[in-house]
RNA sequence: CGGGGUGUGGCGCAGUCUGGUUAGCGCACCAGUUUUGGGAACUGGGGGCCGGUGGUUCGAAUCCACUCACCCCGACCA
């Protein structure tokens, strides 16, 4: 490709819309251009580089059997109604009607399509295991979509799904397909991490995520020193040790069988350390913990954190340590167990409190009457089990209450492990490892779907005693766009992109200077003929442009080597070559030139 | 959805508070000349219904109302 034929607006400067280090370089390279909030124009180089990443995904796939397949973008109501998630799914499904009035959605995600071909095509247990997969645009209408590819709202993913007999299937293709991720990402000269992820709504099952360390990931990863466990922070849970030893207080209970003889012997020695009766005590405009720990000079984990919420239309009282945030995930799963029907979790708004006579900042569990709270639950997290000396709000405007116990002047009905672990928390799993908290971006998840879908979908076929049997599927993702912005986050310097090979537009760019000199532009010429006759994916930057401007494109674009003929070239008749991530370089003459490449290429420098 | 912010040539901005030249600057673009190893110099040029609609006024980018688009923030306690 000559740069003087290239479609690729430079800009030196990024619009204003631009947050972080991705998003800038893909417009400033002229890779995407936006069209509208979360909508994308890739232009060619922007696509050239999704198509290579396209390219090692799809061996990656193909080597584990995956075999493609490219289903529509559009997808009629009925499928997702018979899965139940045209009603479930909310504002990000975008739907559409077709002229005849038929309801549509733009498929954020293929799971009803990909059953029903199964449904519909795969009739004998012989048939399986089978992978199918694909690479298309999907559609998500994201409440706020930003940092380009990011997180847009149109954007390509490669989804894949397996159907399977029984759970050993499953579980073995779940395990190819991670194997053929992990290749895939080292492949691209990515650092990622394998984490456990939470599972959602759809069940139990296994589920991972490959996430792409970024300081400016969107996702917080905990994570072990001393072993393999990572977790998203939502998934993450911390050992038992922490949640007596950073209270003080036992954690002795039914629900979590952690308790020791130690344990009860602290909560006796404390028993014997009475409380006063609870007081409530003046804390005006105090809505904060932070204002009410200062305050009254407790511990921010003396006080006690209530929030209520909404699960459908019971108003649910959830106790979290003053220091501690509540994990909304752990939440939805506990409470999803204890409903029959799973149910959303809102925040209380202003006229609910009104309606319950609470106020914001100043409620608590003790002195919650019947009247305010008759269809209401009380549920608290693990630290608070059997607290002391507590602080928590009065339910009464400007008031706090001191001297609280639990089990004395507060009964939670349930306790659940419901906050975010915290960093320096120890591992669950080795119960060794201080926890540690990194960003990451999710590029990829593996996910045990079981018969979720096609059991609601009916999706059945013939074991081998002849008994009809739902499927047993996996699906696995990729982002395209998301990975290749994420490179981009992992492979830059202050000049611009620094792409990993695999993922470069080009692998050499030659850079003429001095393109009126009749022997210099020759030789570049036919420099440029010789590689690509080697097949090497060249560059040429044959444009009548100040070198400076030459070089600094070439930076900004991220070209893994420049071969540079100019001066040099005129003087010694050796070009210059040079690597764009470490800066070594060096001078090679033209016969040469072809193999220094290929060497450079194949063993870095 | 709530809160905040911004819309002025392709990009980055000034001008708006305090209404009044022909709406300006840098970069980019076009032509010519000189340049050619780090985003060149000079000269000359093109390009704007100041997001839209409606109002106030002799007069609106500027004031008012509505509207649209885009961006940022959003349990910290309930």
């Amino acid at each position: 490709m000559r740069f003087s034929k290239l479609f690729c607006p430079t800009l030196k400067e990024s619009p204003n819309d631009a947050e972080i280090t991705s998003h800038k370089l893909m417009i400033r390279s002229g890779m995407i251009r936006k069209l509208s909030s979360g909508i994308y124009n890739l232009l060619p180089l922007g696509l050239k580089v999704m198509r290579k990443f396209e390219a090692i995904v799809r061996e990656e796939m193909n080597e584990v059997d995956g075999q493609e397949c490219l289903l529509p973008s559009l997808i009629p109501s009925d499928l997702w109604k018979e899965s139940g998630r045209w009603d479930k799914y909310g504002k990000e499904l975008l739907r559409l009607t077709d002229r005849h009035s038929n309801d549509f959605c733009f498929g954020p995600t293929h799971e009803e399509v990909i059953t029903d071909i199964a449904k519909k095509n795969i009739r004998s247990y012989k048939e399986l295991p089978i992978s199918l997969y694909q690479i298309q645009t999907k559609f998500r209408d994201e409440i706020r979509p930003r940092f380009g590819l990011m997180r847009g709202r149109e954007f390509i993913m490669k989804d894949a799904y397996s159907f399977h007999a029984n759970d050993e299937s499953l579980s073995e293709t779940y395990m190819q397909i991670r194997t053929a991720y992990q290749s895939i990402f080292k492949r691209c000269g990515l650092d990622y991490k394998i984490v456990q992820a939470d599972s959602g709504s759809i069940g139990g099952a296994n589920s991972e995520e490959f996430m792409l360390t970024a300081a400016t990931g969107e996702d917080m990863i905990v994570d072990c020193p001393n072993c393999e466990y990572a977790a998203n922070l939502e998934a993450a849970t911390c050992s038992q040790v922490n949640i007596s030893k950073s209270t003080n207080y036992s954690s002795e209970n039914s629900n979590n069988t952690q308790s020791t003889t130690q344990d009860t012997a602290k909560t006796q020695s404390q028993t014997s350390d009475v409380t006063p009766s609870p007081e409530s005590v003046l804390t005006p405009d105090m809505g904060t913990i932070e204002a009410v720990a200062s305050h009254l000079k407790l511990p921010k984990n003396k006080c006690i954190k209530a929030l209520l919420l909404f699960y459908g239309t019971v108003p649910i009282m959830v106790l979290v340590s003053g220091d501690d945030q509540l994990n909304e995930c752990k939440l939805k799963i506990e409470l999803d167990a204890l409903f029959p029907e799973p149910q959303d979790i809102r925040f209380a708004e202003e006229s609910d409190l009104q309606t319950l006579n609470l106020f914001h900042g100043f409620m608590g569990p003790s002195t919650l009457t019947d009247d305010q709270f008759q269809k209401g639950l009380i549920i608290s997290d693990f630290r608070l089990k059997g607290i002391k000396g507590a602080c928590a709000g009065a339910n009464k405007k400007d008031y706090h209450l001191i001297n609280l116990d639990e089990g004395r002047d507060f009964t939670p009905k349930y306790f659940f492990d419901l906050r975010n672990v915290q960093e320096g928390d120890t591992c669950p799993k080795c119960e060794k490892g201080t926890l540690s908290f990194v960003r990451g971006i999710e590029v990829g998840h593996i996910f045990k779907l079981g018969n979720t879908y096609s059991k609601a979908m009916k999706a059945e076929f013939l074991d081998q005693n002849g008994k009809t049997q739902p499927f047993e599927m996996g699906c696995y993702g990729i982002g395209i766009g998301r990975t290749v912005a994420a490179a981009i986050e992992q492979n830059h310097d202050e000049k611009g992109i620094v792409w990993p090979e695999e993922l470069a537009p080009f692998s050499v760019a030659i850079v003429l200077i001095g393109h009126k000199d009749p022997d210099l532009t020759s030789a570049a010429e036919s420099m440029y003929r010789s590689l690509k006759e080697e097949k090497i994916d060249v560059l040429f930057d044959d444009r009548k442009e100040s070198p400076g401007r030459k070089f600094k494109d070439l930076e900004l674009i991220g070209i893994p080597f420049q071969v540079v003929v100019g001066r040099s070239f005129k003087e010694t008749g050796k070009v210059e070559w040079k690597c764009r991530r470490t800066g070594s370089n060096g001078c090679v003459g033209i016969d040469e030139l072809s193999q220094t490449l290929n060497s450079l290429l194949t063993n870095g420098s």
